[in-house]
DNA sequence: TTGACATGTGACCGTTTGGTCACCTATGCT
DNA sequence: AGCATAGGTGACCAAACGGTCACATGTCAA
């Protein structure tokens, strides 16, 4: 879980799911594609969000491919971010159901 | 919204918005009890937090209170986590789905 | 006012991280 | 076979990070 997190911290990292949220299965020089890096830079964040298991891969002849695992996102929203973000959301709708009220 | 992904990859930050979410308005000094390290460690890392809006804090004599702020978190929910992880939801409903018809 | 307490600042240091490169292996194509 | 292409490894370097300390400021209470 801490990988997780740690790999989400950088924005190189989260344009690469963004790049496989756009198109899935996506080879390493594809990926390079549009990143503003050398191809090495690129491996080294893809083998993080690999380890993180953000990123599973698979190869195909000469070519990797880079598949999304949304699983350990859904874990963090099912086992953090729920427990910070729900009680804000439920105070809200007391402050919603407070003022029309009390208009 | 970067500042919030950093300052959410580091796990004694992480330990210390538990600590605020089990009771809120802890000085500094309540803080570093059952943090492993001193108070200079622990005031970097609440600078951190505060910097990302994960805390916000109010002086009260010689005492610093620390609250905690979920908006930053609520905020990366809507606007990144569920984006990755509602389609696996929806995956997964599909999936059900089509086990029951062909069982 | 004096002393204890809560917090703040700046320097310092070892470790990790982000990025590049020289060099290497393996696969496809002709 | 021979060459171009896709990917991999290890070393290397500057910058950021995590943590500690000496020292300083502000505040309460006797």
């Amino acid at each position: 879980m801490d990988l997780v997190f740690k790999a989400l911290a950088d924005p190189t990292r989260r344009d690469l799911l963004d790049a496989l949220f756009a198109q899935d299965g996506q080879t390493l020089t594809a990926l390079v594609e549009g990143a503003p890096m050398t191809r090495f830079g690129v491996m080294k964040h893809l083998k993080v969000l690999e380890e993180a298991g953000l990123v599973t891969s698979r190869k195909d002849g000469r070519e990797k491919l880079h598949f999304l695992n949304p699983v350990p996102i859904r874990l963090i929203h099912d086992r953090w971010v729920s427990k910070y973000a729900e009680p804000w959301a439920a105070a809200l709708t007391e402050l919603k159901a407070h003022l029309e009220e009390n208009p």
